[in-house]
DNA sequence: GATGTGATTGCATAGCTATGCAAAATAGTG
DNA sequence: CACTATTTTGCATAGCTATGCAATCACATC
């Protein structure tokens, strides 16, 4: 029976075997130390001899900075947020910087177990999730860690957000739809509570009425495809059955058109249009070819990390808007 | 213009708060210390007012456990990916870990920022990319970090894995067309240097000879959307095209599928029949009802999850295999 | 060779918490 | 109340690295 006796080498031992002091390892790993070639060849040697890393936990608690970067993203099943974090830690990790990732909506447990990230001492916390404890947001703030939200706007003090633009989209979806013809026009929610489904709608709805039109019929399909599933049964078994809907995401608006083509026979873009937000990828796979209003993700990470790495001016929150496009698609394109 | 100092409290401060030693400030943050209930309640109250959190880094540092599992996945576009991470981290969660997330393929850079994540002195790491330079599981081994590999067998000593079972699932999925009556039937590869894709082809074709069979046509798909329809039109466009293809994973077939349908007018389960693996989510909508067999997720996962967390026995490697079930759909459901 | 300059090096300490050990407080018993 | 058994507490240290400071070295210049 061997116990594993995990000794793993120190900075100390290195520097025996170097036959130089504890201090010359820490240089020789440190860039733009103070060290000649000499020395530091002869520390690289014993280290790779050693099999010795530098401890970055000691190297954190030290600096003051742990280079770790807390992440918290929304419901997986949305395609959107895979890819959101993928371009996230790849955009983090060519800043040297690693990723602490929580999933999940927002709920007690989930609070807790976020707060936790906190004592790794996170230098950021980046928040995707529809759903969050604005509480949860103060305290973070309260602990010295800046805070950035993605595709959620907050008021939380000191808070820097970057979102799509909720209102251009809806806006540009609205005259797309009466442009075509369409009379009955529906908008699918998605979680009440979140600020995008609120601002969509918003916009939307006002843009309706400006172009002459009444408040579109509304349902809700809580930002997931089962919620999409039965919002979208709910329009079309009505009486008065609309004859498009914009949902508010893509996720959603695929559950809809599965629906529309698959249990009602109508076919998406001819006997129905269907509009999603967000252009994911899937939104133009031909069984959906989804009209939608592009949010682009890179932009939108982008300004989401360099918000986070920026070490000035994180004491001002700052709220960046990222402009999409409308993409035509067949899924509205008829000649209605 | 303030600058913003950054004055974390310590335990040290609360103790001073409180009126009681440092020790006694982490005792009341340690379960099952030896503490008064009175010191306890002092103590906490002190925190709370300070907004005091214990330093875990410090803690993770002194008890050269860190709580962290680093994470490794491939491609997030493929929707078995994402799901993985969701109930990885929640399962984690669970036991008091947090996750050090990276996704992406290997190659050089790849290597690099994974061996950066021993650095902090993880736990464990559990790897679920489909490729991955096995050197760097050596070095993980070497640096003392167990290594779980999911999805993917690896003879590295001492690194144990979790793998469904790619033999059964095969044999059945051969045994089902074959008695469905196919005739002229393929198999698409994912990424060749892949053991899961090596697996299931191998017991395919094994199976289908055994059933007095030809080997399967060829054609690699390279797990990924681009690959798989890539891969079903090189099918599709010869002169004898099969009759049933079969998919090492869902997420090309899904490709497949929309290849055949809107490419070439064929409809799956009726003109060609199209079988997956991994038996995601998206496989039961109703535009693709994608025969495939079923990789149980939750199981997968607490397999490598206990294989991670259990202290016991991690010198030796263990490897699980899941089994799972014949998924039948519509996809090759026809009355061929 | 003396002197000055800049580059390297080592010493000692800080950063924050957990824990073995001995001292102190408390509870328990007759 | 005396005395033992048990809890609770504080002290001091370890765990690993980065860095200010002073000492040392290498080197060039005169």
């Amino acid at each position: 029976m061997t116990i594993s006796v995990k000794n793993v080498p120190a900075a100390m031992d290195v520097a025996r075997l170097a036959g130089v002091s504890q201090s010359a390892v820490s240089r020789a790993f440190t860039n733009g130390a103070s060290i000649s070639a000499k020395t530091r060849a002869k520390v690289m040697a014993a280290a790779e001899e050693l099999g010795y890393r530098p401890n970055q936990l000691a190297r954190s608690l030290l600096r003051g900075r742990s280079q770790l970067i807390g992440v918290v993203l929304g419901n997986m099943e949305n395609p959107f947020f895979p890819l959101a974090l993928d371009t996230l830690t790849k955009q983090l990790d060519a800043h040297g910087h690693k990723t602490l990732v929580f999933t999940g909506e927002a709920n007690q447990q989930a609070d807790t177990s976020i707060e936790d990230m906190l004592n790794y001492r996170v230098d950021a916390l980046i928040l995707m999730a529809t759903t969050l404890s604005s509480s949860l947001a103060e305290r973070c703030q309260a602990a010295g860690i800046p805070v950035v939200f993605v595709n959620r706007i907050s008021h939380v003090k000191r808070c820097s957000s970057v979102i799509g633009d909720n209102q251009h989209g809806a806006r540009l979806i609205a005259r797309h739809l009466v442009d075509n013809g369409y009379q009955r026009i529906a908008f699918m929610a998605g979680i009440e509570t979140s600020s995008t489904s609120r601002d969509r709608e918003q916009a939307f709805t006002d843009a309706l009425i400006a172009l002459g039109r009444s408040k579109p019929m509304r349902v809700v399909g809580h930002f997931n495809r089962t919620g999409g599933m039965q919002a979208m049964r709910q329009l079309l078994e009505q009486g008065d059955r609309p004859d498009a809907v914009f949902c508010a995401n893509d996720h959603m608006a695929m559950a809809a058109i599965d629906v529309a083509r698959y249990e009602f026979s109508l076919e998406p873009g001819k006997d129905i249009g269907v509009v999603g937000f967000d252009d994911i990828p899937q939104a133009q796979w031909p069984g959906y070819d989804l009209t939608t209003y592009s949010q682009p993700l890179h932009e939108l990470i982008g300004h989401a990390v360099e918000r986070v790495l920026s070490q000035i001016n994180l004491d001002e929150a700052v709220h960046t808007v990222v402009k999409g496009n409308l993409i035509l698609r067949s899924s509205t394109d008829a000649n209605y």
